[in-house]
DNA sequence: TCAAAAGTGTTAGGCCTACACCCATGC
DNA sequence: GCATGGGTGTAGGCCTAACACTTTTGA
């Protein structure tokens, strides 16, 4: 059965049996520490293997019952206390091989990782340090290799943080309440990089798009003019949702 | 043990055991028939429980050994020969009971759905009619009701596929190697929608930028002046990669 | 000759850029 | 006073939206 030898040159992996797959979530959760300028993203010393004493993102398998997001969601409350976050799915690594417990049980177990993408507000960020447990806000610049591929899924997820700078006002997930126009400033520097927009431009063209209030509280930090605390406005930035790029 | 009963209390699904997972890979397929001004989706019909006879997007359980993204090439190659075509991964779905089969048996199998979305050029693509299965293009206003979940699917890659039309070249992975100027514009409002630009400053917008070049070649279709066929020039685009905004 | 489709031009307004400059404060 | 950081203004260039117009074809 000429047939028969042909569909099995062509594609042998249909006859392959289905793998079976355990599903992990894990979190790029970024901070910007404004006061020092540094985007911070929040990693977790591991205590078993594999990877034992690696840094890694945190991230845990998902339970019977449990979706995806809810996962990211227990993982996320169990390191950090924050009153509000961003949250949403970044990318699924499913290579086979990218966990080394594959090789361990030879029962074809495969473990996927969903990743997520957090912002929490860096004063409002409580960690939960459950005694010896590490945790810790590490500058993104200075992170070392961590445990699996989770320096990929990093580094994937600082291009979409980038990204969302840019067309949508996660900004202000990040920073406090109140804010001057510096402070957003230099969160926009500290991660699209020095020369994405003259001060003086990126602040004409916000105040004219009208969704940040002034509201007329005056702050002094150090020597200089003091600077006024404005305010994200919610409702006025409605109309520009769903059309691109209105920072930069 | 106070202790013990909080932490029953707080988080009990910490003590839930891990689910186990049957990942599947779905897929949206876009494409343009620029003739009749349509956006296409390819859709498969079902041939078992569940929902039998349902049409649904094209996907695959992934099998040992395999990668997510070598299980969406193989269902591609399944269902069409196309000379070339773009894919990229879209979302993961999955939470609990997306699948009927979960209920079915209660050994707490889960199904998730990673979904990659492709483009491929129309008239390249030759769908393979494997006797009996349906398979079909559908134009997306006409889609009906799908298996699973696959109609959120679909709006979820309809999205992605406008706002990869904006920013980058996707356009031209569907339209024939030589196409004229209206058959580009026609591309964008028929996915974008009617009124996105005027023609004339779309037009001039696109020349101006300098990756299409004119090949010299006239087209007539019916009555009217005959149109120059372009080409995109893959070179003369490089410098746009990562910038912001260049079509629309 | 006329309608249809392709292609060109024009003009007013807005926005982006790159600066130069003024203001309020700590030391 | 003066350095420092905050805030304002402006002139040129470029892009955009809207529309009028010309060219080339089939019927």
């Amino acid at each position: 059965m000429p047939g028969r030898i042909q569909r099995k040159v062509i594609d042998p992996i249909s006859s392959q049996p289905l793998a079976d797959f355990k599903v992990g979530v894990d979190s790029v959760i970024f901070s910007v520490d404004t006061s020092q300028n540094r985007l911070l993203v929040l990693l977790v010393m591991r205590h078993q293997e594999p990877f034992l004493n690696y840094w890694g993102l945190p991230g845990t398998l998902v339970r019977q019952g449990e979706s995806l997001e809810n996962a990211a969601d227990r993982i996320l409350a169990e390191k950090i206390r924050a009153k509000n976050l961003y949250l949403e799915q970044l990318y699924t690594f499913g290579g086979p091989h990218r966990d080394p417990r594959e090789e361990a049980n030879s029962f074809g177990i495969r473990y996927l990782s969903v990743s997520y993408f957090a912002l929490v507000r860096f004063e409002d960020a409580e960690l939960i340090a459950d005694g010896v447990s590490g945790i810790a806000w590490y500058p993104v610049k200075e992170v070392p290799q961590l445990a699996f591929d989770h320096n990929e899924i990093l580094t994937y997820g600082h291009r979409r943080l980038r990204n969302k700078l840019e067309y949508s006002p996660v900004a202000f997930e990040v920073l406090p309440e109140m804010f001057t126009l510096s402070d957003l400033y230099q969160l926009y520097t500290t991660v699209l990089g020095e020369n994405f927009s003259d001060y003086s431009n990126f602040r004409a063209k916000l105040l004219k798009l009208g969704f940040l209030c002034d509201t007329g509280i005056k702050v002094s930090r150090g020597a200089g003019r003091p600077a006024s605390l404005y305010r994200f406005d919610a409702t006025a930035f409605a109309p520009f949702k769903d059309k691109p790029l209105v920072f930069i």
